[in-house]
DNA sequence: GTCTATAACTAGATAGAC
DNA sequence: GTCTATCTAGTTATAGAC
């Protein structure tokens, strides 16, 4: 195992419990039993390998869910929106096959791109993977047309916070869970119960302001 | 004004828009223009900062939420879910009047509290202001009898995903919708807007899984 | 490519003069 | 209560030997 991935795999996994500023590059480099220098070596900065560890996941997820998104809307009946919402199912669960951890890990790291760092990740995401993004708006556009741009705008931006999150504290929460209902939950439970829940939110009827 | 509200001010400020991590006790101290051993002299130490900067909004916004909360509950017909998120606007709002942009920086300190910092606030605002959460449980099932225990737990942390999120992010999307959408938008419009979505998604359908 | 050593800086906290 | 000065420990980043 190279160097190279050994930090990545130790900065994936820090990164996506202590957040990115919480996390130093030493803690990285002494996880990862690699040399400190090694992280400027690679990739030059701290904020590149945060880039680097994203995109090691986004690179695998954005054509997967774009397709996904765009088949479903190539049907002659258009999609309802627990079927927009279930597309995103497979994707996020092949992160799993990918990389031990890798749904979980992806989306918690999201949840910390999106607070961390005042928005430095979000631009990331929309310049560099815009294409995830307008298949997703495309989708919702089908499943529910009387939404205005201007209403699916602030339901996406409602959304994206339910599932980050929810899955930026999924650990605790699934602790919670298992403490206080006696149930085995994981990372794919969590999402199933989401689904109904943002459908339900993104069709919710249209209150007029 | 005295040093400690000074301090208590531009904390408020900072932590709001920069994190907890994010922001130096230096950085506080210099906009509030006192000196940098006067947070250690008057807070003993950053985290009592913290909890004293979200005390102050918690001691005035927890008691009209809970009365809000049970007033709702005590009619003869149980309260619909819009109703009981609704109960959530005039305690909000009403931050503004205690401070300039007190509704906005309050929401956006919670977003920053879940996910900065590990769960410490979580753990303050449970322990602390425990008679806020059961009073909103209570609401919810009232309202949808049929929700289990654990479906509540689920979708109130996604609720509270929501908002959290969308506040803690809610300087960039405002400034996103009025650039793009040309609307002139503020925080008591997205307070409106996450109404319906939120009622619709604790409201959703339960979902065998 | 990998290491040691260290530069250059920032963090929170505190002792002690006033 | 408020100040300066300083401590200790942490940070990212880099120069240069191997």
């Amino acid at each position: 195992m190279s160097t190279k991935t050994k930090i990545l795999d130790a900065a994936e996994q820090l990164f996506a419990v202590r957040g990115f500023n919480g996390t130093s590059l030493r803690e990285i480099t002494s996880q990862a039993e690699v040399n400190l220098a090694a992280v400027n070596y690679h990739f030059g900065s701290k904020k590149e390998l945060i880039k680097a560890v994203m995109s090691r996941f986004l690179d695998v997820l954005s054509p997967r869910l774009t397709l996904a998104l765009v088949k479903l809307c190539e049907d002659e009946t258009p999609p309802n929106l627990v079927e927009v919402f279930s597309s995103f199912v497979e994707p996020l669960l092949h992160l799993n096959e990918v990389k031990e951890n890798g749904t979980s890990n992806f989306l918690q790291l999201l949840g910390r791109g999106y607070t961390d760092s005042q928005g430095f990740l979000r631009w990331f995401l929309t310049t560099t993977y815009p294409e995830v993004i307008s298949s997703f708006v495309n989708a919702v556009q089908k499943a529910y047309p009387e939404l205005t741009r201007e209403e699916i705008f602030w339901r996406l931006h409602f959304t994206m916070g339910t599932v980050v999150f929810t899955m930026s504290s999924s650990d605790a929460l699934i602790d919670i869970a298992v403490n206080d209902f006696d149930k085995q939950t994981d990372i794919s439970d969590v999402i199933k119960r989401v689904i109904p829940y943002v459908a339900a939110g993104v069709g919710a009827p249209i209150n007029k302001i």
